[in-house]
DNA sequence: CTAAGTTAATTCATTAGTGAACTATGCATT
DNA sequence: AATGCATAGTTCACTAATGAATTAACTTAG
């Protein structure tokens, strides 16, 4: 990594060479399309990089943090799934990496049978605010010249974005 | 998928319940960062979606297009590694492949005997026009309701964090 | 009450991608 | 020419995530 500035500028050359032999090829789109996909691998590496040191990936720390959040500190697999977008397949390896480092719990449910109560325990607490403040500075750095109508601005069109993302896979017809 | 904006929802409630119980929680930029991440996962997802008909995926695609789009049609797998973000290991892999379905072809070359030349073939080149143009539609759905001057907008502060982004593993000491 | 359908979670096989070690070549210095 | 160092590419072992099939438990319609 540390090279995303020099990445954009060989797509932006590549986008220019693609267009002079494909027709009506939605150049701006094109590029701003790989320019997201870029900015998210990055802010994931940059996020992975400081999670890093506790041997938790990006997903692990989610679903973590989820649990941290959750008002009574519960949740299930499958509400863990669709709050992370994460396959039930992956969810479980994850939540039992976390039960084997002793963050989070398991035990069946007794209302419904074929659920799974899981649960943060006091280390997992004591882990995610320990981890917090460290990623904080990150986070400024990344948005560093940013002001704040920048911010808000970017705030706007992503969530525009994600709403045309949703209408693509909700067939219309 | 097709339910980003409710993980933008869940996003929104997550941070503000953490809110209260860490504080200097940055949870502007905590917002964004997470929608970054959830926006290039949407890309990618919405961009293989359209690629899987072709069995090839955005890595072995994009690795296609950047021959394509070279003068010659050469290249290297170091350059294209550079080009893609990926490691060599995975290089190795997606060139197989795409040897393996004659859409690029790979010789060692003769100035520098470690090195090895990749072409796209013919048949790469067909393929690749042929999948461009249903791209598109994607591409126009994915930023509808998006102005001229949003898409600048977005593309100048994507660009800006993609610098800030670069800071962050060059380390400046 | 029971048959059919749905949901929750898991297992297994497979695909993608990474890091470390290795081979071979080229290059620079003496 | 011999030594040491850097580069290009590969292999191998491993991690992360997915899709298909499976098991068990709940739900609903007849």
């Amino acid at each position: 990594m540390a090279k995303l500035k020099r990445c954009i500028e060989l797509i932006d050359e590549g986008v220019q060479r693609v267009r002079e032999s494909v027709i009506d090829l939605p150049s701006r789109e094109a590029t701003l399309a790989r320019m997201l996909l870029l900015s998210g691998d990055g802010v994931r590496h940059s996020l992975e990089q400081s999670l890093k040191p506790n041997r938790l990936n990006d997903s692990e720390f989610q679903t973590l943090m989820i649990l941290y959040s959750s008002p009574d500190g519960f949740s299930t697999p499958s509400e863990l799934c669709d709050y992370t977008s994460q396959g039930a397949t992956n969810m479980t390896r994850i939540t039992h990496t976390l039960v084997k480092r002793g963050l989070i719990t398991r035990q069946p449910s007794h209302e419904d049978r074929r659920r799974v109560q899981l649960q943060i325990t006091a280390s997992g607490r004591r882990l995610v605010r320990k981890m917090l403040p460290p990623l904080f500075p990150n986070l400024a750095l990344m948005f560093s010249g940013f002001s704040d109508n920048d911010k808000r601005t970017l705030d706007r069109l992503l969530r525009r974005l994600a709403g045309n993302l949703d209408q693509r896979d909700t067939p219309t017809s």
